[in-house]
DNA sequence: GAACAGATGGTTTTT
DNA sequence: CCATCTGTTC
């Protein structure tokens, strides 16, 4: 083993030491728990990193004795890689050093950074199902967003035709909260938010089903067979969804049957706590509890977004109390809170916004300091644009960017400019925050379709980046590709036409993919070779005397057969994003249906062709078609850097842009635009699902009202956004919301009492 | 300036 | 479906 001081040494060899705040993460002895309360940009994953290090060079913890996870993919990557690469420094640093003995060498040389464990709660559950299992049973598949999407729409819904059912119907509208575009997609992710509020929130379902109020006997009732039959679809396929991925692990960690495992725990460390749900904390605990409670949790209140997807905030804020009743004994309170990532304008604009509601404070973390700067770093205003109307700021917005990143630089009134990074800056510094990135609501166009338009009309054009901007059914590139698969699976529609179980939203797409597909087979402009090669599967002919038509054919031939004629899927890295979301829908369609993602023709059997592509109608193209799967958040990594990317505020989360533009307004032109979004009266469906299955829960029913809790959201979220910022920070909106303005919006500083505190004192930004 | 009629706008985020 | 906006009329 080294010391703190040959392991500090050996850090500063490739980088800064860490500061006294995050020095107090490291030194810590592994078996005392922590809780971290780390603001953005404060070096959370540095800390984080250090204390694994140290962990296992200083106090000899053996590497596989360490387990760190995360909340998403991208932050477990993130973590894996820092760790081993600032592991291998050290090492290396430690072995060239003189002040270390050649004992402590030979140590050192022998450890295997690789067996430290880093990933996300669900590989580590999946892994635990996967590897410490009883002789002779097979492990469960993880059924992943796409297949349980698939069979909660298919068997949940559909299944007794629940679907038509006016109980449900009116149960499930009451919590969605508007009949307005409400589909049967909508309903089937309602059934899904119960059904895994049910796990993630321990809910005694029993009891739920059981206790309601007599008028909602039967819709509870309907909705409990529902969820049977997705829970029974599941099962017949040896599958498992996340949700009981993470009940069954926790069953056998509380049974012992995992200790293979778990007796070479030394520390647990979770990063990102401020997301976990009970069920997690159940698990982290239950981990904690094989290495005598050496638990470290990381995260900031206030930057936990998913409540709709049922994260518990209060779980972090209260952790030392839950700690202390599992454990007793007291967790160490850590606050990190010298930001390294923005300037002193962005900083204090983000102090600020963390302290203006009153109300808001409550629900944060007790004692939490504000945001610091070790040593000053002056920077340029945060900035505001506001305009009259969407249009003008739109084309206002893309001369702004254009001139920063395509000119010579934006210059404001005192003289200063703002410029792209001489070296090798470019429009990927930038991105732009909305709350969503929709580019269409209702038939009109939002900011992110009207700042595209006015980006491509200037000299030289900016293109954006927006693969989640368009519903994916209705983009011309996914409907040709989608109606030419249709064609070559099921020429003219036969089959689609006898059969039953295809959303209605479904053959409305189809009808319109077969005809974008008609269409660009019969234009000048169809590639050459595309025809006849769609019309050799459609006729399923091998186009080839002597060579018969295989009796079954893998679909996913057919996917990268066609794309050759489709270079934007493989070349644009939007088409990517689109080809990727076929790819996976096919697989999910592979696991849970009888003919594996494959197209039988067999003359002597005409009726099993058909049920192969009936199959693929309903399992494959049917979800992407009905607007059920959506373009998956681990598919966009990373951002092209000649583009403008736009991007929801969640997907920013863990991101950081030299040139943060937020939408805090372009919607919000009068009072009747949306308040849950700028000045919620009540809550939105997550907050009536935690008030609809809490009381069933160890957790409660929750302490603050749905309004107050959708409150908390927002602020949560636009705290987020500010954040992102590293030298500019703007703002941009219509007049009407401009703080100051008629139109109440908590982006622009009101508080919930209705009082706008941007607008009692000084802007805090600067006009353009 | 009040009262009325007809038009308008419109639920988000996702491992 | 409903709150809000806009225009018209007195």
């Amino acid at each position: 083993m080294v010391s703190l001081d040959d392991l500090i040494r050996a850090l500063k060899t490739f980088r800064p030491g860490p500061d006294a705040q995050q020095l107090s993460v490291l030194q810590a002895a592994p078996g005392q728990s922590l809780f971290v309360v780390a603001g953005p940009g404060t070096g959370k994953t540095t800390a984080l990193t250090l204390r694994i290090l140290k962990v296992v060079l200083v106090d000899g913890a053996p590497p596989r004795g360490v387990l760190a996870t995360t909340f998403t993919v991208k932050a477990a990557a993130e973590l894996r890689s820092r760790v081993l690469g600032w592991g291998f420094a050290v090492i290396d640093a430690l072995k060239k050093d003189r002040g270390v003995s050649t004992e402590q060498r030979d140590f050192v040389a022998s450890l295997d950074i690789n067996q430290v464990w880093t990933g996300t709660v669900d590989s580590l559950c999946e892994q635990l199902l996967r590897d410490y299992r009883a002789a002779g049973t097979q492990p469960p598949v993880l059924a992943d967003e796409f297949v349980s999407k698939t069979l909660m729409l298919r068997e949940g819904l559909f299944d007794n035709k629940r679907h038509e059912d006016g109980v449900l119907d009116g149960y499930l509208g009451t919590l969605n909260g508007s009949r307005w575009n409400f589909h049967a997609g909508t309903k089937a992710e309602l059934l899904q938010s119960i059904w895994e509020r049910r796990f993630q929130d321990q809910v005694d379902w029993g009891a739920f089903v059981a206790n309601g109020p007599q008028t909602e006997a039967r819709a509870r009732q309907i909705v409990a067979d529902a969820l049977y039959a997705y829970e029974a679809a599941l099962q017949a396929r040896g599958m498992v969804d996340f949700s009981l991925l993470e009940d069954e692990v926790l069953r056998r960690l509380k049974g012992g049957q995992i200790e293979e495992f778990t007796r070479d725990l030394r520390v647990v460390l979770v990063d990102e706590y401020q997301d976990s749900n009970l069920l997690q904390e159940q698990l982290y605990f239950e981990l904690a509890a094989a290495c005598g409670g050496a638990l470290t949790v990381v995260g900031d209140d206030d930057q936990s977004l998913y409540r709709f997807r049922g994260a518990t905030v209060d779980l972090f804020r209260d952790f030392p109390a839950r700690y202390r009743a599992r454990f007793h004994k007291k967790p160490q309170t850590v606050f990190l809170s010298n930001n390294y990532r923005s300037t002193d304008e962005v900083r204090t604009l983000v102090n600020g916004y963390a302290t203006l509601d009153r109300g808001y404070q409550a629900v944060r973390v007790a004692g939490k300091p504000v945001l610091a700067r070790p040593s000053p770093r002056p920077g340029l205003p945060v900035l505001g644009m506001f305009r009259p109307n969407i249009d003008i700021l739109a084309t206002d917005l893309a001369a702004f960017v254009h001139q920063v990143f395509r000119g010579k630089g934006y210059r404001l009134a005192d003289g200063r400019r703002i410029e792209r990074d001489p070296k090798d800056g470019d429009v990927g510094d930038c991105a732009l925050l909305c709350s969503s990135p929709a580019e269409w609501r209702s038939g009109k166009e939002r900011l992110p379709f009207k700042i595209r338009q006015a980006l491509e009309a200037l000299n030289p054009p900016i293109r954006t980046f927006n693969p989640r901007g368009e519903d994916l059914p209705s983009i011309p590139l996914v409907q040709q590709f989608g109606g030419l698969l249709l064609e070559c699976i099921d020429p003219g529609g036969v089959v689609e036409g006898q059969t039953s179980g295809i959303a209605p939203d479904a053959s409305t797409a189809f009808a319109e993919w077969r005809q974008a597909a008609l269409d660009l087979a019969s234009s000048p402009a169809a590639p050459i070779g595309l025809v006849d090669y769609a019309t050799g599967w459609a006729n399923r002919d091998p186009g080839r005397k002597g060579y018969e038509w295989p009796r079954s054919v893998a679909v996913i031939d057919l996917i990268y057969g066609l794309t050759h004629y489709f270079p934007d899927l493989h070349d644009d890295p939007e088409g990517q994003v689109y080809l990727e979301v076929f790819a996976r829908q096919l697989t999910a369609a592979e696991q849970i249906g009888s003919f594996r993602g494959r197209l039988v023709q067999d003359p002597r059997e005409p009726g099993l062709g058909d049920a192969s592509v009936r199959e693929l109608l309903r399992d494959f193209l049917g979800p992407i078609a009905a607007g059920v799967v959506q373009v998956n958040e681990d598919l966009l990594d990373s951002f092209p850097r000649d583009r403008l990317s736009i991007l929801s505020i969640h997907q920013s989360k863990g991101l950081e842009f030299p040139l943060t533009i937020v939408d805090v307004g372009s919607d919000f032109k009068d009072l009747r635009s949306p308040k849950f979004k700028r000045m919620p009266e009540d809550g939105g469906p997550p907050h009536r699902l935690e008030d609809l299955l809490r009381p069933h829960s160890p957790l409660g029913v929750p302490a603050r009202s749905q309004r107050d809790r959708a409150f908390d959201d927002l602020y949560r979220q636009y705290f987020v956004a500010f954040s992102r910022a590293q030298d500019i920070l703007l703002l941009v909106g219509v007049d009407a919301t401009a703080p100051g303005g008629r139109v109440p919006n908590i982006a622009t500083g009101w508080d919930r009492m209705g009082v706008c505190q941007w607008a009692k004192t000084r802007q805090p930004f600067l006009r353009l």
